[in-house]
DNA sequence: ATCCAGGTTCACA
DNA sequence: TGTGAACATGGA
């Protein structure tokens, strides 16, 4: 059912960068569990992008130091108004115009954060996803293994995704909301093995139906989490991954018990802590930059371990 | 086997 | 407002 689509070259993008800007850091996650959405080698990132119901690659490289080039793979016509969709959506995706020089200044007041910002020197977040995707990601993985999260995450992109292939690589492209939207709770529950979230994943799908995860501003996007956290399947860490990834506010953190292990120990010195603890302190020693600052001590706690490493890495 | 995993909901003090 | 169990599934 998943017939490969056969992408081709539409359109090279041009993006200036705000320096400090780290092209690697801030592509590829050293944290971030296999999804075949995505692949990276060390100065080239490749990525699926769902623009509208369009299929994209994208291949991702700095041309020069302050400019991020993209050559834009897709089928069928290619519109200035997808260019300029794919344009906001890489520039948000990534961070490309933020300026994160007020959060380094606090940062470098911080002992424990010397390393992170040495490694990882320019990292921002990055959330591919829009809002509708990372919401999934989020629900695939509560309370569930990182390999349970990947064999479900797996199944919904086999069952209703897409395959591409660009520029030499197949990837997987994610599913839509309306792709899903009248899939049975019990196909959720049997065939994709979703457990108990399958009779969330519906809410969502229905959710973002009728809220184009792209066409949001930014201005009407708090109202949006606001009315997102009612839907039943978003609790606290949920809500906070979206804030901090999809609409990208550094103050957002969300502790899960493995980054909350890793905050207390490197912060508070000890095993683990209370996530009301963890939080004072994050507050204390970065007001307004919390999520970004775990973000950094999370990364480069990975950096070593990454659970996708670099193509062509030893 | 039994436990519990990168949470959330629901029921009951 | 605050605690504790149940939730689906599969690997350790």
């Amino acid at each position: 059912m998943n017939d490969i689509h056969q992408l081709s070259h539409v359109d090279t993008l041009r993006l200036p960068v705000t320096q400090p800007f780290n092209f690697r850091y801030s592509l590829w996650k050293p944290s971030h569990f296999a999804t075949d959405l995505e692949r990276h080698s060390v100065d080239v990132s490749w990525r699926t992008f769902r623009v509208g119901e369009h299929v994209c690659g994208v291949v991702m490289r700095m041309a020069d130091s302050d400019t991020l080039q993209a050559e834009v793979f897709s089928e069928g016509s290619w519109e200035d108004a997808d260019r300029n969709r794919l344009v906001h959506r890489l520039i948000h995706s990534y961070g490309l115009n933020e300026d994160i020089s007020a959060f380094v200044a606090q940062a470098q007041q911080v002992p424990q954060m010397a390393e992170p910002l040495a490694e990882l020197a320019g990292m921002r977040q990055s959330c591919p996803e829009n809002l509708f995707e990372i919401a999934i990601i989020s629900l695939l993985l509560q309370n569930a293994t990182v390999a349970r999260t990947t064999q479900m995450m797996t199944n919904l992109l086999d069952h209703y995704g897409r395959v591409a292939e660009f520029d030499g690589v197949t990837l997987k492209a994610f599913f839509t909301p309306s792709e899903i939207v009248g899939v049975d709770e019990s196909v959720f529950r049997e065939r994709d093995r979703l457990g108990y979230r399958a009779k969330y994943i519906g809410r969502f799908a229905e959710f973002f139906a009728m809220h184009d995860p792209d066409e949001v501003d930014h201005a009407s996007k708090a109202e949006l989490m606001t009315e997102f956290q009612t839907i039943k399947g978003v609790g606290p860490y949920t809500a906070a991954i979206i804030a901090g990834s999809a609409v990208r506010d550094p103050s957002a953190l969300g502790l899960d018990v493995w980054n909350r292990k890793i905050l207390a120990q490197r912060f508070l010195d000890v095993d683990d802590a209370e996530v009301p603890v963890v939080q004072a302190k994050m507050t204390e020693l970065f007001p307004g930059h919390e999520g970004l600052a775990g973000l950094y001590v999370i990364e480069e706690t990975y950096r070593q371990q990454a659970v996708v490493k670099l193509v062509g890495d030893a």
